[in-house]
DNA sequence: CAGCATATTCAACAAGCGTTGAATTATCAA
DNA sequence: TTGATAATTCAACGCTTGTTGAATATGCTG
């Protein structure tokens, strides 16, 4: 058993500890449901990974790198493909937002359980600032000078507004709470990301020209 | 003691479950907590109210005809100010908002903290949908209602859309994170309501002409 | 004042919590 | 096969949890 290979029991630890936390938050869990979920004895989840809020901490960051990376490609990509103008807030929005889709799109139902854990934290007065700025403003500091970019006339402060307005309606989405849903008498789903994406790029792309200021 | 003048520390006892519930979410917030927050016997919450989710409930029913009101009233006000032409897309999304700004302006700290409770719920997967509906259902399609008659040619899949995005903005926004405040390196401050919902209203606005077909 | 209902505290419960040290099993190199 | 090391379970701990029934305090009514 090599260290760079973590057993099969571990990792389904991490699985079920990532959709029950992504579903009732960190205190609504016990290591108990998350040793039955995962078909092992409670002190296994010590053993592995020390004490709860380590096991949590574990969760979070387990997929954190391998997304970033493909949200930065999907930069990168698009500010390659744009030639000396550079890209367009659409484009800069669709490289924010699409990999997100293709995580789910995959089927596998733990990327699903942890953008839906990122939803629950980013959202939190109590997790949010210190846990999402470690792992994540370094790529959000690189999308918004993207978008700074492109959008010239620019206020710094309407610019970090408008990426609030962002954030939040892809929160909320990750979140997948399925009020809209119930609100829309079913004509919207919570679980299509790629209709949410599909309204929510030229959303927010419009109101970004609108406050800072694009023709 | 009538039953409609509840005593103080009935009160104190939903003033503090409200300010931790918001904070850490159901789960992570004790009967103990609160009493010693309130100040009071712990077995007192469970004599006013119940069971813990019966206390639960009754700090999000709290304050919230009240906040239905002040919106409903703000968007009848702007209906009957604008004519047979009806308000547009920013005069509804005003009046969508602002009632929450004024809220905080008072200087009651229970109503930045109620709203924050309302964040913490709506964008719970476990709690969001079954609470949400049957408090807001009526306001919000009110709403959706004044703004499809502002956007006669929108389908209505995007109007649902467009305000799921809108939602998310705002739901970010009441759950006071702080998280813009490091991002923006302090440029921007969660708790100034007033300087979300200024960018808030024309950055939605516009993505609801964009999306929804206005010209 | 007495009487009574309400409000509040006191004391305790059974259950469940995270955590840990020791015992057991599995894995794999020698 | 043997021995060593990692993985896993077992069993238990001290503590906290929500809840409740009885005891006490409070405030109103007559």
């Amino acid at each position: 058993m090599s260290r760079k290979t973590p057993s099969a029991k571990s990792e389904r630890i991490l699985d079920v500890a990532e959709e029950l936390f992504a579903l009732r938050g960190y205190d609504g869990v016990t290591l108990r449901q998350i040793a039955n979920g995962a078909g092992v004895d409670v002190a296994l989840a010590s053993y592995h990974f020390g004490k709860k809020i380590d096991l949590f901490n574990a969760v979070f960051q387990r997929r954190a790198v391998e997304l970033n990376e493909s949200r930065l490609s999907a930069l990168r990509a698009c500010q390659d493909s744009s030639g000396k103008a550079g890209p367009s807030v659409e484009q800069i929005i669709e490289a924010f937002l699409r990999p997100l889709e293709i995580a789910q799109e995959t089927g596998d139902k733990g990327w699903t359980n942890y953008l839906a854990l990122i939803a629950y934290i980013n959202n939190s007065p109590y997790w949010g600032k210190r846990m999402m700025s470690k792992l994540f403003d370094k790529l959000v500091l690189e999308f918004i000078d993207a978008l700074r970019k492109a959008l010239p006339d620019a206020r710094d402060e309407d610019l970090f507004w408008c990426y609030h307005n962002l954030s939040g309606a892809l929160t909320l989405t990750l979140a997948q709470t399925g009020r809209i849903d119930t609100l829309s008498g079913g004509s919207c789903r919570s679980s299509d990301f790629r209709a949410a994406y599909d309204h929510m790029i030229p959303f927010t792309a419009a109101g970004f020209r609108q406050v800072c200021g694009g023709q």
